[in-house]
This record gives structure tokens, sequence and C-alpha cells, in this order.
DNA sequence: TAAACTAGTTTGTATAACAAACTAGTGTGT
DNA sequence: ACACACTAGTTTGTTATACAAACTAGTTTA
């Protein structure tokens, strides 16, 4: 157990990564995981979140360093195209096994 | 696959439990599933939270249906007990198992 | 009588998620 | 030429929330 653990005897869940951990976020995350890469309209529509909301999440992802946004164009037609980075690999791992552990995985 | 699930083949989360989702209650909930019961003083030890969070967070606990908050005295001095309902138990197993099923568990 | 303890409530701040409306350009059908 | 649908967003407004800190109210102990 970590040396300042102050809460008791269970998985200490105060730190949380809650970027992860909102759900919105944590099945995009789950997606990208699996998929290696996805665009906006995949994601749009595996997520069934509104267009607004997919674009303010996918933000925050980039903003936290867990996803790259690459923006290309398809002849003219503008292309987003997201992907896991390490970093976001690495803290997706970490919150697994947090929560895991919680749970009594 | 539910037959109104709109996103596509990965474990939906948009319908996750809040209540539960929410690291701080999770937390109180998995303390009160192991101890069957604890009261006011443990719970905030063992939460880490302070007493205006933990006292509010209990309250939403209740509302939903999934504590049952008992007071009583010892001798003169007040006493506030918590415990999970069947409803609270039923709902924790329900949250476990979809998190598993989203983490790969 | 002063301090510490139990168990809160109230208040203020900051963050957030979300839907809906709007922007801006491209491609397609008639 | 015009309307419509598509890609990929941004902006706006509402609502909920979490959280800390201050405050209340009574009890027990030194």
């Amino acid at each position: 157990m970590a040396k300042d653990d102050k809460s008791g005897q269970w998985a200490d869940l105060s730190d949380v990564d809650r970027i992860i951990h909102e759900p919105a976020r944590l099945t995009l995350m789950t997606i990208l995981y699996a998929v290696q890469s996805a665009d906006f309209l995949y994601l749009l529509k595996e997520s069934g979140l509104t267009k607004g909301n997919l674009s303010a999440h996918l933000s925050k992802l980039e903003e936290a360093g867990y996803i790259e946004i690459t923006k290309s164009f398809n002849g003219k037609v503008p292309h987003t195209d997201c992907q896991l980075t390490e970093a976001g690999r690495n803290a997706f791992d970490a919150y697994v096994q947090q929560m895991r552990g919680a749970l009594g995985g």
C-alpha cells in the first residue's frame, strides 16, 4: 500500500483519471484502443454522441495528450483521423488496472 | 446485443449508472458492499472525503434507494449507520458487470 | 469553561456534460 | 442555377456536479 494512502484498506479511487473515467471518453478510448485509428464519422456512429460533444471530448483527449488528431483532405473533403498516443495507451492501461483492482477484478 | 443499441460493437457505457460511477460514491458502495454496515466516522476515514461531501454523497445514495441510513443515539451522542439495500447491492452488481464487460473483463 | 468530538447543513466556486443552433465549405441531384 | 445532404466542426445556453470551507447544534472531556 502506498505510504501516503490516507484512506483505508480499499482500493483508492480518489485519484482516478477523470479524463478517462467519463463514460463518453471511456467509450472513445476503448474504441481507439482496439482499432488503432478511426475517423470522426466512425466515432460519431460508434459512440452515439452528438457532433458537438464528440468534438469537445476529442479536444479534451487531445489536450490530455491521450490521442493525436490528424486532419487531412480526401480530395477536397476534410477528414479527421484519431489515434491513441503512447501516453494514451499507458493511461488507459493504468485506468483499467486501477478499476479492476477497485472492483475486485 | 440489445435491440435498441444505437452504437456499434463495443460495450455501451452511455447508460452507465452515474450514481455509482462517481468515484467517491463508488468507493462508498465498495466499502458498504464488503462490510454490511458502517457508521459516519468510519466512512469518513475510509473514504477520505470531507464531512460535507460524505453527507451529500450518502444523501444521494439514499435518495437513489441504494443505501439505508439509520440514525440512533449512543447514550446522547448521535450515531449514523449506513448499509446497502437490496436494490443497492443489485445496482452495484450490475455496474460491476457492465464495467467488466466494457473493460474487457 | 474551553476544547474536542459527532454529525451534519449551507454557501460559494469551479467544472462538466449535453443538446441545439449555427458556421463553412463540398458534393450531388434535378 | 438551386436545393439538399454531407463533413467537421464552434458557439451558446442550460443543468448538474463535485468539492472545500464555513457554519450550526448539541455532547463529552479535561
